[in-house]
DNA sequence: TCACCAGCTGATGATGCGATGAGATGAGGA
DNA sequence: TCCTCATCTCATCGCATCATCAGCTGGTGA
């Protein structure tokens, strides 16, 4: 029971790590404007297609989106509208936390390393800064 | 401008690191049910006080929690209650794709090493706050 | 059948992250 | 004042994680 519950937090966490690497929410803000292929994706993050499709697959195995294949192409999405919610929640909370958020240098924060050109979303940038 | 967009991702993912580790996730539980002390956040957690300690001042730093010295206690608790929201979603969204999380193996998930006794989440209630 | 293209997988190296243990600070009580 | 308790800080260490570099699979069109 107790144990559940520590499973649970443990569950929990993995699925919040999903989000948790610049990498992997470059995709997952990509997504939020529909489906995509990995190569638009590559594209659109600026990220090597190897590291993508890691990151991909670690993004699929958690259940977080879900791919199609159609000819030699992958498109991915969301496998549940929830996660749009998700983060557009996590958007709001950021917006008032930000500073600190800025200042967390506890723990380092990876480098961005990532986004190169405009491409790809043209929505993509529609970011509501503080 | 997309420079702006890859630092709001970073952030973003900065956000979501806090909610990533299953100790600081334990805390942030812990958290819901009310204003904690470290001690019981300690017994309730199961975590070293060192260990506690570090990861609440990664939270406060992230603006995850707040902190309110009373005596010689210092009380946290979440400084907005959306994260409680955001919590309730994940646990959500995590009930329909826990099979996924479960068997997302690509990234080795953290130990559990936390949960040590009952008591707590359902005692640890009533006492606090003087 | 062949060349090509989209995407996946596996190995490797660097380092960020988190746990630990010892010591410091500071409030309360005797 | 001295001691104790609650909490924080610092240094260290081991491991997980992520990016990169091959090389591989499989669908497509000629």
């Amino acid at each position: 029971m107790l144990q559940v519950q520590a499973q649970g937090v443990t569950l929990k966490a993995k699925l919040f790590r999903g989000f948790a690497d610049p990498s992997r929410l470059a995709i997952l803000e990509a997504l939020r404007e529909g489906p995509r292929t990995v190569s638009e994706l590559v594209a659109g993050t600026g990220l090597s297609q190897s590291n993508a499709s890691n990151h991909l697959a670690c993004l699929r195995d958690c259940g977080l989106v879900a791919a199609t294949q159609r000819g030699r192409f992958v498109t991915y999405q969301f496998s549940d509208p929830r996660i749009e919610t998700l983060l557009s929640l996590a958007d709001e909370v950021l917006a008032d936390v930000a500073r600190g958020v800025y200042e967390c240098t506890r723990y380092t924060a990876p480098e961005p390393a990532i986004i190169p050109e405009p491409a790809v979303t043209t929505a993509m940038k529609e970011g509501r800064d503080a």
